[in-house]
DNA sequence: TATGAATGAGGCTTCATTCAT
DNA sequence: AATGAATGAAGCCTCATTCAT
């Protein structure tokens, strides 16, 4: 399997990586294949000899990001395996709210807001990646439970639903309010609610 | 002298109605005027003699959702004043995925959703919603907590927050995942939250 | 014949007026009845009762410049009866393009370029008034020539036709040049060449 | 391999000229996108891939016109070097007249007519053009004052506006009486004016 | 691989005018 | 004489995609 050369290399790459900031910031309706073409820094022909459509690239884009979220190189880290490690992961969300505080700052629920009945192969790519990491969150819910940090009648897979939920509703509130603080009041009464689960420590 | 039929008259009303729901089922930027114009059963300058333009429209609609939030009649009741209301106000949401299982339910949220830095205005208006909705839930959860039902310490404003917040993320996980699991996990977990602030009972 | 009361009376008047100077900044075609209407607080029913159409309107505006040309009420006097009124016809221009720098300042030149091969009634109107204008200045030339104090090898129409020509071409320049400049050049070498011709005095 | 072929080939070249055209007799506010598209036998595409818009078209064309005008295949010829070619440089707008005795035949004058507020960028076009044209006849008045044919108290720069400000106001009076009359006489005083600062000959 | 010209459907808006009251 | 809703053609532009080289 061959590493992409980040420098020279890869038109293919090159156009991904505008694609997915362009869609972070405007959404994917509101980005045209000139855009990203323009912003990549390459032809219309390359964009249709490696991808389909714009259809086609988005998914390749939601590749790119559970790709990160795998691999641990997305700005927020989910592979969470410590209170600490919990504590943080709310906090970069919110952090990523300070620093585009204009827009939606995460780029799967962007996607996710955009798509419509039409895209079912894009639907289920954004449904994976949200399943991804609630099950993330998840696995540390359930290690603690056995554990024995965490109370027995917590619902593993509940909580951790919560915290994507929680966050991502809190990100619309943030846009449209333009200010960090419902980030910062969902996390805060989530991550009370799930310490009340807490056993011992 | 014509007595205005709500149902026929009107093309002002009729617009924004069209819109409200064509909005709600497939959002703003993919709803065209033309669109709008045939459902409504109007013509072209018609809307254009209503409406400024199609930001106008959407201002509109978003009063028309506020307007029906503060009169009772948006179909999630807003005007919490029991916990048994609480308890309705999730499980109407919940409805509302069920019924519309392919689309992002909330009309306000999916509005919210397509605003871009260009609309101002819109954003506003969206925000307004948000802090009205909050607002209400938060003067529940201050009314209970003067009455000595609700723990000193419980944060009023963060839990109404953290309804808001959790249920909007959750009708975005519902419509990827097209499954209501997600909003009835939030919600429970939520409400379990909130509970655990009630005193005495 | 009616004297029209300015302050309450007359509805048309008012659409006359406020016609008159949108077309003068912006031109015929990029004024649109709706602008007029709403410029001079009248309704649309209003505009269309009293012209057959926005060409009657415009027809309408000519005769009204006419008749400000004829009863001395325009902003530059065209009866012109001495050396000195001839120099003043000259320098009122050049005030005008001074004032509206930015605009083509005549209101006649302004709507003859906007005339398409359409607008028979139109053309003739405009025709007409640049005929009675320059009729105006050769009355002068005519006279001073009657009088000797013009040189009989003078082609009074041909030098009235100099004046006109000139100074409205000297407006097309200074309008897209954004200096009075070339009205001033124009305005000084036409007077130097009708001066030539001067006999005695 | 296609030999580009300048009268079918070139959509951009056809785009061009069809507006060129169309411009000068209709004007740029007539004239649609649509209306050149279809005289170009070019698609919407097209058009928008090569001119960024309507505007960025007007001002290729004017670039197209400066072209024509610096070597020399523009209908008049402005380089003027010698009293027979200035002779030449006003018969040949009289003879445009002639020709399309129904529309302002100036394409240039034309466009700066239709020139508003909004359009800087065209209104600097036009202005650099006019510009040009006055200093060619400006040249050649003042070689020919170098040369002691020409009056040391002749101002060669008025003289060259008034060439242009009489031809383009004529051309306004001509378009509008229909009839060459008003160019032929502004054309005829404003050579004999010229003349008047001839030396020896 | 790569380039960019070509295509045409459709989106948003303005406009001049007519109609019902 | 007055109001403003209704109409639909047309204007300007964007978009996603395909084609020729």
């Amino acid at each position: 399997m061959k590493v992409p050369d980040v420098t020279t290399d890869n038109a293919k790459l090159r156009i991904v990586r505008a694609a997915t900031e362009l869609f972070r910031k405007q959404g994917v309706r509101r980005t045209s294949p000139d855009e990203i073409i323009e912003a990549s820094g390459t032809g219309k022909g390359q964009f249709y000899h490696f991808f389909k459509n714009k259809g086609g690239l988005v998914h390749e884009v939601l590749r790119y990001h559970l790709d990160r979220i795998e691999n641990g190189t997305f700005p927020v880290n989910f592979d969470v395996d410590s209170w600490e490690a919990l504590q943080s992961w709310f906090d970069a969300q919110i952090e990523l709210q300070r620093r585009y505080s204009k827009t939606r700052a995460c780029p799967i629920g962007t996607i996710g807001n955009d798509v419509t009945e039409q895209d079912e192969l894009i639907r289920k790519d954004v449904a994976l990646i949200f399943d991804v990491i609630t099950r993330k969150l998840g696995n540390f819910f359930r290690k603690e439970k056995a554990a024995g940090r965490l109370a027995k009648g917590a619902d593993e897979e509940a909580l951790a639903t919560l915290c994507v939920s929680a966050m991502q509703g809190a990100m619309l509130l943030c846009k449209v309010a333009r200010t960090t603080r419902p980030a910062e009041q969902a996390a805060r009464a989530t991550l009370a609610h799930i310490q009340s689960f807490r056993v011992g420590s």
